[in-house]
DNA sequence: GTTCTAGAAC
DNA sequence: GTTCTAGAAC
């Protein structure tokens, strides 16, 4: 049987090197942006950070996103979230430092839970799979849109926690439907913190500001 | 992913 | 008239 001849260059699903979504593996080898790696992942700073600290969390090994997952990645997905962990505690430690052990570890917890998000988007725009580590301030000029505040903020947002047990229990990840995501990311603005539904994205953003300039304590909602 | 900008919304 | 959103980008 005779072959179809290749679609050579013009084909836009097949992104070139220099491509805008190849721009994480350019960022992986460029020290500006480059944070630590181990041999398993790259950590990297998010080059458009949509809060005070935004990373990047990338494995070596080509895998382009996380729909591409089997169950025998598990082990990597447990690493990165490790390793994500690690880069919140590191932020908040030197502060804990005059506390106890036991009430620093309870600490640890409470500002992952308040201050940091770790998780990926269900639809990514970059090539290879990247898990975000965002502190929840979400204070940046580089947060413009309601995209990228739904893609943060909306179940379109798949915590870490959840996907790695989710591999665990049912041995595969469940893909979003992408009109699901689209919905998601489409859905109109809300405070994550409070019940608070801005108009438009400039109201956001003094919204958050608010929030973000009056937190004195780590327990202020 | 971002940038740019037309035209919608105010 | 100005602010804001949303769609094209070869």
């Amino acid at each position: 049987m005779k072959r179809k001849p290749k679609i050579i260059s013009s084909d836009a699903t097949v992104p070139k090197k220099h491509h805008w979504a190849m721009g994480l593996l350019v960022s992986m080898e460029d020290p500006q942006y480059k944070v630590k790696e181990d041999d398993k992942v790259t950590v990297i700073k998010d080059k458009y950070p949509k809060a005070q600290y935004h990373y990047l969390v990338i494995p070596k090994a080509d895998i382009p996103s996380l729909w591409h997952i089997k169950k025998e990645n598990e082990d990597l997905l447990i690493h990165m979230h490790c390793v994500a962990e690690d880069l919140t505690r590191q932020h908040k430690e030197s502060e804990f430092l005059y506390v106890s052990q036991v009430v620093t570890v309870i600490l640890f917890y409470v500002v992952i839970l308040f201050y940091f998000s770790i998780g990926y988007h269900a639809v990514p725009s970059m090539q290879r799979l990247h898990l975000h580590v965002i502190s929840t301030d979400f204070n940046s000029p580089c947060l413009k849109t309601k995209y990228h505040w739904n893609s943060f903020t909306t179940p379109f947002f798949l915590h870490s926690a959840d996907i790695c047990n989710q591999l665990r229990e049912k041995g595969e990840l469940k893909k979003l439907k992408s009109e699901e995501s689209a919905q998601h990311l489409n859905t109109a603005l809300k405070c994550h913190k409070c019940p608070t539904t801005p108009k438009n994205m400039p109201d956001l953003k003094r919204h958050l500001l608010a929030h973000f300039t009056g937190r004195n304590n780590p327990f202020d909602p």
